[in-house]
This record gives C-alpha cells, sequence and structure tokens, in this order.
DNA sequence: ATAAAAGTTTAGGGAAGTCTAAATGTTTTT
DNA sequence: AAAAACATTTAGACTTCCCTAAACTTTTAT
C-alpha cells in the first residue's frame, strides 16, 4: 500500500491543516518531519502522482479525499494502541507516543478493528484527543484552551495538546491530567501566565506557552 | 538499532541452522526470504562487518553470539505478539502470522517487557512454538513427529511447524488443533501415509509430508 | 518599483536494499 | 583429472528516501 514515510507525511500535512488553514508550506512540513525542505519538494511530487494530495509548486499542499482518508486511518490506529498501552500494558502517557507511531503503520484491517473492540471503543486517547472511528468520522468536542479562562473561572481537563514527553512530564509534576479540576486564581498581565489552583488543592502559575496546550471543559 | 531488513535476515539465518547444521547457505536463504541469492550476499557482508554473523565467502554463514541474542529478541516478540493476538483479539491461529511479521520489528524493551507479564508469561505461542524468555533461553520440550508414530500409539499434539495460513486451515478442518488426542489407527507403508484417529472420533489419512510438521507428546 | 530576503524547487549524489547478467569458485560427473 | 553442473559473488543498475548546493519564485522592505 504506502510505505511508512509517505505515511508519516500524509499525516504532517493532516496535522498541519487545521482550520482556516489554506494549504500547508514546504518549511511547515520539513520542520514537523525533521528533514530538509528540498526532500519534502521531492515527496510531494510524489504524494500528487499517487492522488493523495493537490499540490501547486512553491503554494503548500492540500491532502485529497482519498489522502484524507488514509491521514484519519492512521491517526485512528496511533490513538488506538496509545489507549492500549496506557489501559492494559500500564503506559504512562509521556511512554506512549514514540511506540504508537512505530505501531500505527502495521498493517491489518482485521487487527484494528479488533483492537478498538478490545478496548471498548474508546473516543478518546490517553492524551485527550479524539479517534476516528472506522468510518472515518473524527467527533470533535466542544473546549476551549486553558488560556482563555477568565479570573475565578473554572474548567475540566479534557485535553492537552503536546506529545513531548518533556511537557508531558511537567504536567505529572505540577499534579495536572485529564479529568483535573482546574480554577482560575490570578491572572499576571505581565507575561500572560495565570495562577491556577489544581483539585481544589495547590495552586500554580502557568507560562502563556502551557495555558495554550491545556484544554478544558466547562465544569 | 538493526534495520528491519537486517533483522529478518538473522532471524531466516537462525531458523536455518537447526541441530546439525555447522553453515547456513546463500541459497537456502534467498529461498526463505523470497530475494535472489546476489541480494544474500550483498547483506552478508553487511551483517558479517557488523559482527552479527560468521560468514566465509562462498562456505556459507552463521550467527554469531551477539547474532543469536538478536534473534531470539526477534522470535520472542513475534511469539508473543502471537499470543496477543489469538487469546486477547481471538484471531485463529492462520490469521497472526503476517501480523506478527510485522510487530515483531517495533523497538522498545518496555513494550516487550509489558506485553510478557500482560499475557502471564506464556511459554508457548499458538502454534506451540517456545517463547525464548527475557534472558534468551529457549527451552525445547520433548516431542516427536507425529511420523514417528507407530500403530496404535497416542499422543496430543503440542505443536505444528509449518506458519502458512492454507496448512493451519486444513488442520482446522481436520479437527486437529493444540491438544488433539492422536491415535495411529494404520500405517500405509507404499507413502507413508498414516491413518489417524482424531480425539477419539472420527479418522483421517495423513500424508507423510503432513506427518512431519505435527508434534505430539505422548499421552 | 526594485532590490533584498525568504521560501521553494531542481540538480546531482549517497545509503539501503533489491535486481539481472557476468564472472568466479566449488562440487559432481564422467 | 577434466569437464560440466551448480553455487556464489561481483559489477552495474534501479528505487526510495534523504542530503547539499544552486537556481528559481514569491514576499517583504527600501
Ligand atoms: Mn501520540
Ligand atoms: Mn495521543
Ligand atoms: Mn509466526
Ligand atoms: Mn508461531
Amino acid at each position: 500500500m504506502h510505505s511508512t514515510a509517505e505515511e508519516n507525511y500524509i499525516k504532517a500535512i493532516y496535522k498541519l491543516s487545521g482550520a482556516g488553514v489554506s494549504a500547508v508550506s514546504t518549511t511547515a512540513l520539513s520542520e514537523m518531519l525533521e528533514t530538509k525542505p528540498a526532500s519534502v519538494s521531492d515527496m510531494l511530487r510524489k504524494l500528487s502522482a499517487k492522488d493523495l494530495v493537490h499540490y501547486v509548486k512553491y503554494h503548500g499542499v492540500q491532502l485529497t479525499q482519498e489522502g484524507q482518508r488514509v491521514a484519519l486511518k492512521i491517526i485512528r490506529k496511533h490513538r488506538l494502541w496509545e489507549v492500549f498501552l496506557v489501559q492494559k500494558l500500564h503506559f504512562t502517557w509521556d511512554e506512549v507516543h514514540d511506540v504508537a507511531e512505530q505501531m500505527e503503520h502495521v498493517k491489518s484491517e482485521l487487527l484494528t478493528q479488533r483492537l478498538d473492540e478490545f478496548l471498548g471503543h474508546p473516543r478518546v486517547d490517553p492524551h485527550g484527543d479524539p479517534i476516528p472511528t472506522e468510518a472515518g468520522e473524527l467527533p470533535e468536542v466542544e473546549q476551549r484552551a486553558l488560556a482563555t479562562l477568565a479570573i475565578d473561572q473554572k474548567g475540566v481537563v479534557c485535553r492537552v495538546k503536546d506529545t513531548q514527553p518533556a511537557f508531558l512530564q511537567y504536567l505529572n509534576r505540577m499534579g495536572i491530567q485529564i479529568g483535573s479540576q482546574l480554577q482560575v486564581v490570578d491572572k499576571i498581565a505581565y507575561d500572560n501566565s495565570l495562577e491556577i489552583n489544581i483539585d481544589k488543592n495547590k495552586s500554580v502559575i502557568l507560562s502563556s506557552d502551557v495555558l495554550e496546550k491545556i484544554f478544558v471543559i466547562n465544569p
């Protein structure tokens, strides 16, 4: 079918195609994939020939219908394996990503189906990211970045958007996990950091960088 | 560490190095790996440079101590995943091999350890093949090929030595699985086939080819 | 509106892994 | 003990994916 390299490019294009992004740039891809822009150009030509992307030289790339279908399948596998690793093999949420990066490329429709059943059709992975359904739907839940909360407002952590172990370990040390009850205690206008109370217990100061990566739903 | 291709060569050399085999030939490897002999020569030079094999041009190849260690690790992963697929995901024994061929290359010590724990430290895979321990031991159980049984002798199926789905599906149709109680009813000297009674129920004729691939322990 | 800067593609090439064809070594046959 | 047959290696080439350097296009600044 598709090579691991192709799958990684498709996934990267998908991830960089957020809301209001008309096309993904060569540089953005080269940064995400840690390759040189020249290598990206090369691969885009190939993906375009396979009709997985719409590619206009010098003007970026977009996934085709088929490209999106492929992307969601890989993301589905990645997230299902992350759930497996945490729920069945007792990995911590900072240990799963690199392993799932490998397992997501194992090819077997039956495997994905059975894994999904075995896990009880989970809706989200250990980082709160939604799991695409077998039909290729990706149900998004209403949620807001912690950074957008006003003083005294509360929220329950439902998602964290950074897969780096260092970031997740930092949250561990702060005592923040999916389901944590947070409340904004104070706002430091100087650098847009917030003082946040965790589970009606201790309070910590979180930088605006971190606040943008933590998502909450209303209490 | 090692590439998937290298791992597959090492595993193939291991599998062809049965008892009393001093060195594995280029042709034997090329057949097992479905590549051309020229490609094998090439790879043997590389594995030799990495000290994973002892290679003497024109005289075959043997695994080094380190090569054996690597081989057993891959086989351990392969067989653990096969157990997982059958016991947890309800795959049949003819469906697991190809998927395990992919999963055996996922790199993570933690994953292998945890998978082993999760499965309760199984000793054999769904085909009765022993699973190398974490320490790299491969405990072999006393067993004999069904072909070696005399008339009236009994045996319990403990292992089948052919991973091809077609063979395993044939055994399914015969009603033979691990644990089946077999008894030799008659011997057909003409072609060395045997009439075998299965679980004190129906009897079937098995060709000598098949008899060499089924292993039993004494009743 | 041009020139400079930034971004992107093309050209040429390398490593891994494979192939075919030719050369070479080993084994078997006569 | 050659000759023939067979096995193996070497030579040269191809594909995939990546790189550096140079050329080209688009954007930004003057
Ligand atoms: Mn992940
Ligand atoms: Mn995740
Ligand atoms: Mn197998
Ligand atoms: Mn097996």
